[in-house]
RNA sequence: GGGGGCGUAGUUCAGUUGGUUAGAACGCCGGCCUGUCACGCCGGAGGUCGCGGGUUCGAGUCCCGUCGCUCCCGCCA
């Protein structure tokens, strides 16, 4: 007789009858009126054996010693149960699988947790993360993110889009994050660093021809790690000559969408919606709103001019929340005290009682027609008065909160936009300069040409991203492909003619060599893994992720290196921690 | 760098105003039952209450310190 191999594969109705071979990790023995029941986990799920010691004795014998996790592989026919014995909440269904032979092929020592358990401890499933990943949520999840990744590629590829690697190995960049450091033993006292993106690369791939590239990019930064953040990230990197906005919107829009419907079957609306960063900073203090609810920012710097209420009268901008609620002292002063924890001076507060009745210790300041033109009976309005950026920021801020401590965010939906026309840089008013906003390289669009000179706050960049449901899930530019014009930005961000060589030089040089318009967008697979998943965790998207500190609990790493691979690098270590002998 | 939370059995947790021998569930080990499926029943093993110090007749519990994990702020062009 022959058996049809099923190992890696699952059971289905249409093998009822044939006789297989079946492979997996024993989920649970039981015996019972004379039988033996085994659970079979695999990648569909459990599957149930049936061995009777009278049919197989061999089997029985096998089995006898069974317990959790032995990887085992069963030879036998596939049957369908009745349907008055089968139960409905039977986990293992209406099929089952009547052994006649069973080999051990690994055994397992008692698992440190179980594999059905919630909450387990997190450096513990780091520690054991071969189990932690046989789980079926992080089956899941790793598996939808593959596909996501094929389904970029697919994309990319049809149109066009070259498939580069570039260097892993690359210069310390002056800019952005901390990097990661390489040190090498041919050049001793000298230091490669890890790509915090492949910016600069892609820019001179399409210089040198390839007029579309792509690559997913693994990128580095050694800054603190957080709940949505890693040190070490997979970022889809594209980028193009002669850029068309609308056609890399589209391309990604239309990438997204595939990703959606065939990774979780669900139907985005595209094209997106788009606001300016304007607009999202205005109605939502944000550069990446969340859609899934209202709560906008409304404006009352004109119509509180003129107050007593100094703080107001006194203010770059008052803009305020509308809760539609009759908010409590208690509630308020609580509110105000997160407010404070994001540097707000104050929360100042009216509220409109179903009565008619004003309750608020401002509200003698106001004049009666300001009270006229914001009441709404009912609700609460609360007020933030400073300079519009902070304004916009705190209100950002308040706006999330109230968000999620009212209710007010469906959490089924899923609110697509584009956020356009960045800043081309923000005022660091501790180093007293200018900052770019997204990165040095960024083109401003032809009407901000003029003001770099003039107003460079007011400047706007050829810059966009995409947000969902509250999340950058991708950003990009158009680039500066001259190099005066590139020089200039350098000027305004205080890096001098010097440093500009020394940093910059070979790009410079490219750039002067007859370099095409480009431009391109990345996006963050690790982020919108966590998007598609509806994943608080970004560490659970990935395989093997580092804990918050930063470390890998599995393996110890980072760990000592031994005095001579030191001394080979030309290296020593001054000053450690002292962590090891505590 | 700063702030919050947590740390008790292999795991998830409970543990009262400080009070005898620190408990439960699951897991593990042994036995019984016998078309079971979160099987059921009986029995058993398993603990430096993160670590150090203090207060007290007495500390899992209170205080101080410290370590670890986690969440947040800073930081992340």
């Amino acid at each position: 007789m022959t058996w049809r191999d099923l190992r890696g594969s699952s059971i289905t109705t249409e093998h009822v009858g044939q006789s297989l071979v079946v492979a997996g990790w024993v989920a649970r023995r039981r015996d019972h009126g004379g039988l033996i029941f085994v659970d079979l986990r695999d990648e569909a799920g459990l599957v149930q054996i049936v061995i009777n010691p009278e049919r197989a004795p061999a089997a029985a014998a096998a089995a006898r010693d069974l317990r959790n996790e032995f990887v085992v592989q069963v030879l036998g026919e596939v049957v369908r149960r009745s349907a008055e014995t089968v139960n409905p909440n039977m986990p293992t269904g209406e099929l089952e699988v009547q052994a006649d032979d069973l080999k051990v092929l690994s055994r397992s020592t008692p698992l440190p947790f179980q594999l059905d358990e919630e909450g387990v401890d997190e450096t513990l499933r780091l520690r054991y993360r071969w189990l932690d990943l046989r789980r079926e949520k992080m089956q899941r999840n790793i598996r939808t993110r593959a596909k996501l990744l094929s389904i970029i590629r697919q994309e990319m590829e049809r149109e066009g889009f070259v498939d580069i690697e570039t260097p892993i190995m690359g210069k310390p960049t002056p800019e952005g994050a901390r990097d990661f450091l390489i040190p090498t033993r041919l050049q001793p006292g000298r230091f490669f660093a890890l790509p915090q993106s492949p910016q600069i690369y892609k820019q001179l791939l399409v210089i040198a021809g390839f007029e579309r590239y792509f690559q997913i990019a693994r990128c580095f930064r050694d800054e603190d790690l957080r709940a949505d953040r890693l040190q070490e990230l997979t970022q889809l990197d594209v980028e193009m000559a002669y850029p068309d906005g609308e056609y890399l919107f589209a391309l990604i829009e239309r990438t997204v969408g595939r990703v959606w419907q065939e990774c979780i079957g669900v139907l985005l609306e595209t094209p997106f919606p788009r606001m300016t960063w304007e607009e999202a900073d205005l109605r939502y203090g944000s550069d990446k709103p969340d859609l899934r609810f209202g709560l906008e920012i409304e404006d009352a710097t004109e119509l509180t001019r003129g107050s007593e209420f100094s703080v107001f009268a006194g203010a770059g901008a008052v803009r305020y929340l509308r809760v539609a609620k009759e908010l409590s002292r208690g509630d308020i002063s609580k509110l105000e005290e997160t407010a404070k924890g994001w540097g707000a001076r104050g929360l100042a507060y009216v509220v409109f009682r179903e009565n008619g009745d004003v309750s608020s210790p401002i509200a003698k300041f106001l004049s009666e027609d300001v009270l006229a033109a914001l009441r709404e009976p009912g609700t609460t309005v609360l007020f933030v008065a400073d300079e519009p950026r902070e304004v916009s920021r705190i209100l950002g801020f308040l706006r999330l909160h109230l968000g999620r401590e009212l209710g007010l965010i469906d959490g089924t939906a899923w609110r697509f936009t584009w956020v356009t026309d960045f800043p081309m840089f923000k005022w660091d008013a501790d180093l007293e300069r200018w900052d770019a906003e997204h990165h040095p390289f960024t083109r401003p669009n032809d009407e901000s040409l003029h003001l770099l000179d003039s107003d460079p706050g007011a400047a706007k960049a050829i810059a966009y991203d995409l947000v969902g449901n509250g999340i950058e899930l991708a950003g990009g530019s158009f680039r500066i492909h001259e190099p005066d014009l590139q020089a200039k930005v350098f000027d305004l961000l205080n890096i001098s003619p010097e440093e500009q060589r020394s940093k910059f030089g070979f790009l410079l040089d490219a750039l002067g060599m007859g370099a095409p318009p480009h431009g391109g967008i990345a996006s963050g697979i690790d982020r919108l893994s966590m998007a598609l998943l509806d994943e608080p965790y970004i560490r659970d998207t990935l395989a093997f992720p580092k804990n918050q500190a930063g470390l890998d609990p599995m393996s110890g790493a980072p760990t000592d290196v031994t005095s001579e691979q030191l001394a080979e690098l030309g290296i020593e270590v001054v000053a450690q921690e002292d962590s090891s002998s505590a």
